[in-house]
DNA sequence: TTATTAATGCAACTGTGTTGCAAATGTAAA
DNA sequence: TTTACATTTGCAACACAGTTGCATTAATAA
């Protein structure tokens, strides 16, 4: 008897995920994989913390991004699935307190000449709500 | 006797920079590092080709971005000086071909209630004019 | 030509992220 | 409950981009 099984995402529910979940439960905003392997460190192994965001973001859960160093950074989704990710959309460091969240702005890419944009990459940086005196 | 003396940038002209510089003539787009120290790499270390390229920025002859897996670019700036690098705009990279490059267009971000946008790091993917068949 | 010090090469290192594999664990079926 | 087995995990080793310290080389001003 063959089977046609799909692995990819999130499969069975273990310790690991839902700690990583429950990270995100009690932050609002963006989480460094450096922050989250760190935080974790004395429960997880950092290859189970990268495979674990890997599987929620295949799944439509989380979505990463980039920061401006080059490290990679996740933030939940808001109403995507396992087969479309339609959460573009810009993201905010605050240059203070280092915070990092999803902005809900649409940024308007004007059209350029001979070309055709098909991805976009927005972080702007500043200062947060919070450090706004 | 005291002198005061400022070390940044370049001061002299050496092998290295007009090596670099002579990519950044041949080539009129972003240059990765990676693929500058792979090019350099039978004439010069690595480590001076990330020196060069840190002075060269510290100049503003060059300015520097990181591409959509986090590894970083340069390009020549036009209009730029060691005391202010004024040269703030979207790059694009061309999904087919890979090639990176500065764009003129003016990207207008919104304002975003209770924050304060100090900077932006725009990077654009999809078609070149190349590969737009 | 010489003295000075910027620039270079090298080796070793750092930080972020990945891979292979054996062992452990979650889950569905018996 | 027990069993069977694919998924998940931990670990160690690795990959890769970029950095650092230091002895040596070379550009430049005097
Ligand atoms: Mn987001
Ligand atoms: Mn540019
Ligand atoms: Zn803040
Ligand atoms: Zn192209």
């Amino acid at each position: 008897m063959l089977r046609y099984i799909c692995t990819m995402g999130i499969v069975r529910r273990t310790k690991s995920v839902d700690a990583i979940l429950e990270e995100f439960k009690i932050n609002s905003g963006a989480i460094s994989v450096v922050s989250l392997v760190d935080q974790l460190s004395s429960r997880f192994n950092k290859t189970t913390v990268y495979r674990v965001l890997d599987r929620l973001e295949e799944d439509g859960i989380l979505h990463s991004f980039l920061g401006k160093t080059g490290i990679k950074w996740y933030a939940k989704c808001s109403g995507c699935s396992a087969s479309e990710h339609h959460d573009v959309h810009p993201h905010f460091q605050c240059l203070s307190c280092g915070k990092v969240d999803c902005l809900t702005v649409n940024v308007r890419i004007p059209s350029i000449p001979n070309r055709k944009v098909e991805a976009s990459q927005i972080l702007l940086q500043g200062q947060c709500e919070a450090c706004l005196v």
